[in-house]
DNA sequence: ACCTGCATGTAATTAGTTACATGATTTT
DNA sequence: AAAATCATGTAACTAATTACATGCAGGT
């Protein structure tokens, strides 16, 4: 009995913090989930029209001024009962797709100043996530445990690659014999910032 | 000119270490990258096809004892320079897909037993996974790179998790009022073996 | 004048997973 | 006796991305 964590899944989960239109599920995906689960509309609107035809969940059209009408939805008991049973049956994946350290792993074929540009634009990344996740305030302790876990990863993680962008700056050897990077203080000189 | 590192293209990076036939591509992928990017005979297979067609490798057919020809398949000078274009003009993304996250942002929604079966199997997991890479020795300083940053951050990652496992289990309440987990020696009692 | 936010959706395409199909040899 | 390793592939399916299509209101 596996069951996966879907848009349409997601979408049950969200209307679970109250009714919400297509839209406004976009901006909590972003709002919460960006770090860890992507969707766009073009998965949120069909997921939304199979809800509803399958009686998840319900639609009230509320009327807009020059614009299409907003379509707010609302679970059904039957919804949440599948949401809580899809939680029960889903086993705790986590996967992370990185072409950062598939480039990585080829570094020895890239351009030096490639290499460098590489590890710049994933620092910056990594700090630009920070930056949202500090800012967000969590309502729910499960968005707490969410935010926590995301800043303690992404800083490990940023730390990891701005030591070594720091190592390869200071001498293009082929990197001191020691094996982990000590934890963030090596030496850091200042970084051009790279084009958004 | 934005290029994607799809399994295709990987098929060609691993090819830059010297030929190998599918099978072998696999366990490279395996060992190498399976903690970033995961790819099966499904993918592998009419990815070679395809390459092969396009002339980015050639192949020799190993005849084999009592099973199918060994498809040993090298990188044409097309095929390298193709990979080569291929990383320069890839951006170096990092995604993560997490359900367990999903799952912890609703774990109010859950069962107890069930949330501490969840943390539980997801420190296993993680444990696993560093054990794997503890024990893979590095032969470029590529993929000596994407380990140590693997360990690095999957230990951040074990180690909150942990620790709120632990805090869970010392006193169900709510959680007390710091924010961030103290790093790791938070009290962590001995914990069941969840089944494989 | 242009961009961002609000608000909906569809269609074509891409990419990948899963299950199927076969079968000898070696290790536990 | 069973499981894992070696070795290839195909077909059906699932899921999601990308681009398209429309259009007003408000801010810079």
């Amino acid at each position: 009995m596996n069951a996966t964590l879907d848009v349409k899944a997601l979408c049950l989960g969200v209307l679970t913090h109250g009714e919400a239109s297509g839209y406004d599920i976009k901006k909590y995906f972003e709002e919460t989930f960006s770090h860890f689960y992507l969707a766009g509309y073009g998965s949120i609107y069909p997921a939304l029209a199979e809800l509803l035809a399958e009686g998840a969940v319900t639609v009230r059209a509320v009327p807009q001024a020059g614009r299409p009408d907003r379509k707010v939805y609302q679970l059904t008991d039957a919804g949440r009962q599948r949401f809580l049973a899809t939680l029960a049956a889903t086993p705790p994946s986590h996967k992370v797709r990185s072409e950062f350290l598939v480039l990585m792993h080829f570094a020895a074929l890239l351009p030096p100043e490639r290499l460098l540009a590489v590890l710049d634009e994933r620092v910056d990344e990594f700090d630009r996530t920070l930056g949202q996740l500090e800012e967000c305030e969590r309502e729910n302790p499960g968005a707490h445990f969410c935010a926590g876990f995301g800043r303690t990863v992404l800083r490990a993680a940023r730390d990891y690659v701005a030591a070594y962008r720091g190592r390869l700056a200071a001498g293009p050897r082929p990197a001191p014999a020691n094996d982990v990077v000590s934890p963030a203080v090596a030496s850091e000189p200042p970084r051009r910032k790279t084009g958004s």
